[in-house]
DNA sequence: CCCTAAACGAGACGGTACGTCCTGTCTTTGC
DNA sequence: GCAAAGACAGGACGTACCGTCTCGTTTAGGG
C-alpha cells in the first residue's frame, strides 16, 4: 500500500509557530535592523537550516509570519453602496493603524522588487478592489449608481485616503487616531460619494 | 593671525557629489539590498571614512541625497482652483513616477521609526499640505468653494489616489502609466471637484 | 524455548557492504574532505540511521571499512631469522605502498587522541611488535643472535625504515619504488642484521 | 616622492602571532577536530576576516604556524660522526616529542595531497637529508666510514627509528619518554654505528 | 494469521563551522 | 587635517554536515 505522505520525518508544526512567533516579536521589537535569521533561529531555538527549509529569504518568512495577522479585505454587502464602502474603509485604516501595520506597510514600501512581497500585496490590493468592483456592480444593479462608474478611481482615493491619514499619524497619535477611524471612514466615504453623485449626474 | 576657515585641507565639494551620485543609483538599482556603505564607497571610488565624516548612517545619506531631487511641492496659483489641483497632482504624479520616485517611496515606507527620515518626509507632506492649503484659501476667497471645505480631506484623496496609482503599477508598465499621466490628473481631479462641488452645494 | 537471535528483522549485509565500498572509494577519491557520513549514505544509497547502527562514528566506519585490506602483520617462521626479517619487511613495504597504505597512515597519523583508530593501529603495531619478538626468540633458541638483543631498537629500525622509504616517495614514484621493494627489503634487513652480529660480539 | 609602502592601515603584526599561537594551541589540544577557523578566531580574539586575509585555508594556516616551530635540522659538526649522529638524532627526538611534534607528524600524515603540506615536509626531509649527507661525507673523508656508506639507508633507520620510539609512545608517557630522550639517541646512534662498522669491512 | 520487534529509506531536528560580505572604527601615507 | 586605502573586531549571510530523532515500510521470528 502506498503512503500518501512524503517519505521521511514529517516537519514539525511547532518549529513553524516558534519562528514565526520570533519572527513578529523580533521585527516589532527592532525593525528590520535587529530582524537576522540568526537571531530568530536564536531565540525560536531553532537550527538555521529549519528556518531556510521552509522560508527562501529573510523577506518571505516576514511575509508569511504576518500574513495572518494582515487578513485580506472581507468582502461586504450590507444592501446599501454607502454603508459598504464605510466598512471598507473602517478595515483599511485598521489595517493600517493596527500593530502589524507599521510592519505591513514597511514590507509593502520595501517590496518593490522582492518577488515574494510583491505577490503578496498585489494579492491584497487585488482584493481590496474585488471587494470595491464588488460593491460598485451592485450599487449599479440597485440604480444607486451610474453604470459607467470608475471603479479604479475611487478605490484609490478611497484605499490612498485612508493610507495617507493613518501613516501621516506619527506613532504616538496613533491611539488618538485610532479611536477616531470611525469617524473619518465616514466622512471620507461621504465625501467620495458626493464626486459619484455629481458623476451621475453628467 | 587667525583664520576664518578652519585648519587642514577643505572638504573636496566632488566627493560629495560622487558619494550622493552612487548612493542614489545603487538604491534605485537594488533596493535596500545592495545600498552598504562598503559598495556606495566602491563605486564613489571614495574611502569609507570619507562617507562616514559627512554622514553619521546609511539613512542619512540616503534621505540627504534624495532630498535635492525629492523637490518640495511648488506653490501654483493659475487663478483657478481646477488648475491648480491638477498642476499639484502632476507633480505628486511625476514625484512617484520619476527615477527617484522608487527610491523617494521605499524610503518613506521604510522611514517610520527612522528618525531623520520621517522628518524629512514630514517636511514633504507639510509642503503638499500648504500647498493645498493655499489654493484653497484663494478658492475660498474668489467664491469657488466652500468657507468651510475640508482641505485635509481633498488633500489626503488627491495624493493618496496619486500615489496608488503610480505605485500600483508594476515596473514594466511605468512608463505607459507616465505617458497618460497628465489625462489621469485631469480625471482625478475633476473626480475630486465634483465631491467639492457637492459638499458646497449642503 | 528461547531463540539465540534477537528479535526483529535482521541486519542486511548488503547494507554493509554497500557502504564500507562508499567509504573506501569516497576517501580514496577525495581524502577527508570529501568522507562525510552524508555523502557515504548519499552514494550508498542508505539512510544514515542504519550507518551509525553499526559504527559509532566516522574513524571506526573507515577503519573497520579498511580492515580487511590492511591486513595484521602475519607471523612468519623460515628458520633463518633473515629470512623472517625480510618477510617482515616485505609485508610492511606492501602495506605503506599499497593502495590502503596511504589511507592507513593518514588514519594513522590523524589516529592520536581519536580512540578506535588509535586501538586499532596498537593492534598493527602490537602484531608487529609480536613477530619480530617471536623471530628473535627463536633466533636466541637457535644460538643465532645474543640473549640481550633488543627487540625494540630493531624492530623500531626497521618499521620506521621501511615507513620512511614508502611514504617518502611521491605518489607518482610509488609504482617504480613498488617494483624495488624486495631488493629494498633485503638490503635493509642486512643492513640491521650486521648492527645485531657486532652487538653480538660484545 | 613615491611610498614602496602599499596604501592603507598596514596589517598588525601582533594579529599574526595572535593567530598562530592560537592555531597551534588548539591543534595541539584538539587535533583537527578542534581547530576551526571559528575557534582559532574566537580564541585569538581575531575577525575571521583577518585570517582569511593571511592564510587561504585551514592547511596553510597550520602549516605556516608550525613552520617556524618545526626547524629546518641544524647542520652539526663536531669532528665525530658518532657524535654527530647523536645531535641529529636527539633534534628528531626532540622535534617528534615536543609541544609542536604531535601536530607536525598528524599534519605530516595527513599532508599527502595536501600541496603545500607536502611541500613543506619534503622540505624537512630534504634538509635532514643534507645534514646526514654531510656527516656521512666528512666521515668518509676522515676514514672513519667507508666510501660507499647509504646514506639513505641509514637515514631512514636513523628518522623512522627515532619517529616510531617518540610516537609510539601514548600522551601519558611522553614525560617520560622525553625525559629518557638522550640515552636513547645514544642507544640509537651505537646500534646503527655497528651496522656501519659491520658494512665496512665487507 | 496476526503480533511484536528491529532494520530499513528518508529526511527533519538543533547545532556548529564554513568562507564571504558588510559594519563602523582605526591607522597608515600623501596632499 | 582631509582624502584614499585598507586592516581591524564583530557578526550575519546561506550552505553543508554532524549525530539524533521520528516517520511509514519492510522483513523476520514466535504465538
Amino acid at each position: 500500500m502506498s503512503s500518501l505522505l512524503p517519505a521521511g520525518r514529517p516537519r514539525d508544526p511547532e518549529v513553524d509557530r516558534r519562528v514565526t512567533a520570533s519572527a513578529i516579536a523580533l521585527f516589532g521589537e527592532q525593525g528590520w535592523a535587529g530582524f537576522s535569521m540568526e537571531s530568530v533561529a536564536r531565540r525560536a531555538g531553532v537550527g538555521k537550516a529549519s528556518i531556510y527549509l521552509r522560508w527562501r529569504s529573510k523577506e518571505d518568512l516576514l511575509v508569511d509570519a504576518l500574513r495572518e495577522r494582515i487578513q485580506m479585505t472581507v468582502q461586504v454587502d450590507t444592501g446599501s453602496v454607502r454603508e459598504d464602502f464605510v466598512l471598507l474603509a473602517r478595515q483599511l485604516l485598521d489595517l493600517y493603524l493596527g500593530d502589524s501595520g507599521a510592519a505591513a506597510l514597511r514590507l509593502m514600501l520595501e517590496s518593490n522588487g522582492v518577488a515574494g512581497v510583491a505577490d503578496h500585496f498585489a494579492a491584497i490590493r487585488a482584493s481590496q478592489n474585488a471587494a470595491a468592483r464588488s460593491i460598485v456592480r451592485r450599487g449599479i444593479d440597485r440604480g444607486d449608481l451610474p453604470s459607467d462608474t470608475n471603479v479604479t478611481l475611487i478605490l484609490d482615493t478611497l484605499c490612498g485616503g485612508a493610507m495617507l491619514h493613518a501613516t501621516g499619524t506619527p506613532k504616538r497619535l496613533r491611539e488618538q487616531v485610532a479611536a477616531g477611524a470611525d469617524a473619518y471612514a465616514v466622512t471620507l466615504v461621504d465625501f467620495l460619494m458626493g464626486a459619484l453623485q455629481v458623476a451621475q449626474h453628467h
